[in-house]
DNA sequence: TAAGACCGTCAGTACTTACTGTCATTTTGA
DNA sequence: TCAAAATGACAGTAAGTACTGACGGTCTTA
């Protein structure tokens, strides 16, 4: 086989199905449909992928983006709270957004499709590890108050998802705003509520 | 007709059917499923509903819990930062609490049910007015300091969505956490940051 | 030119699913 | 107790859909 060819024939019906379940779901789109966005027969689109199911997981395995949060933050914090947390936020809004369209996919069919749940649900747990104990040493360099620092670390991660899926669902309340004059200055407003 | 009777057969139907939906989607779920889970024949379910989607839109029209929150700002703001916005989210995440099933089917199958997208959309907008006014006038009684106060109204909703998201989906980060204590604690870091 | 990779067309299979019709049975209310 | 209402059992229809097989065409490459 060619291995150009058919990756650019692949990669097009992948993308036509991650388009088209992003927007209907994976029930809610026939295997017809994708092949003719991709402007492919359906026949074509089964010889590359042995199922529905099977060319799902390869396009998520295609197209997931992810990135290490724990060497970002081993490498990339300075204990500057303003910083570190605009550094974080502008990292997790990047995530999300790579990903917009597969999150999309997991929220609507996150239940049936087996692997799915359990990979899009990681990432936020490691998250919110690194920060409650970024927050803990911050707390005892005497950076910031004595607060509860699990709860402040909840507080910034679903601030910033609820951002995200605002974004991601095209938000009318976020029309009026850039979304990165939103993020400075929710970081602003942690970072008020945080200093000392 | 009896009225009482069909009246339970109808709701014990349409709560499957929310039940189902909200798990696996509009298309995941047959009629079939929905009438067993009933405790009633597939025949019947189309004996009280002309189509299963006449059964959705019955049942949202039935179970979906909407409160004014305009009359909740006119009636119990106190111009007490801490106190209201307690009163807010409290109020806020308990109307997502309550429709947290419609929720989750909205979030799934919203692009294919034309009028539900709307109907969920409608009172976040609102919500976001009443807040920012709200933000402006504590600003000109000088009782908060000056920032911007839509972005504020943002930030203080999209955080307690995210919240009000993890609930629903029984996010694994919110186990050790009571969720009053995290709404006390939100409202605080809030109320810290915006204080003169 | 010949072989092979890729694709389209078309017909077709097997299964699911929303929805209907018929008839008998049970339940309900006066 | 009787009539009406509600339900179940079962068979069946029509449409949709994932997926396959057979054949022929086109294009690249050696």
């Amino acid at each position: 086989m060619n291995g150009k060819q058919k990756m650019d024939t692949s990669d097009k019906i992948m993308m036509a199905a991650i388009d088209l379940m992003a927007e209907k779901g994976y029930n809610g789109v026939t295997t017809q449909e994708i092949a003719e966005k991709a402007g492919y027969s359906e026949k074509t689109l089964f010889r590359h992928f042995k199922s529905k199911q099977n060319l799902l997981e390869s396009a998520f395995n295609r197209y997931h983006y992810a990135e290490e949060m724990k060497i970002l933050f081993q490498s990339k914090i300075q204990y500057d709270l303003q910083s570190d947390l605009l550094m974080i936020s502008r990292n997790y809004q990047n995530i999300m957004y790579c990903n917009r369209k597969l999150i999309l996919i997991s929220s609507k069919d996150g239940g049936n499709l087996p692997s799915f749940h359990e990979r899009t649900h990681k990432h936020p747990q490691q998250l919110k590890e690194l920060l409650t104990e970024y927050f803990k040493q911050m707390m005892h360099k005497g950076k910031i108050i004595q607060t509860d620092p699990e709860i402040n670390a909840l507080a910034f991660i679903y601030m910033n998802f609820g951002a995200a899926m605002g974004r991601i669902n095209a938000d009318p309340m976020l029309q009026n705003i850039p979304f990165e004059k939103f993020i400075e200055e929710e970081v602003q407003l942690f970072t008020r509520a945080l200093l000392p």
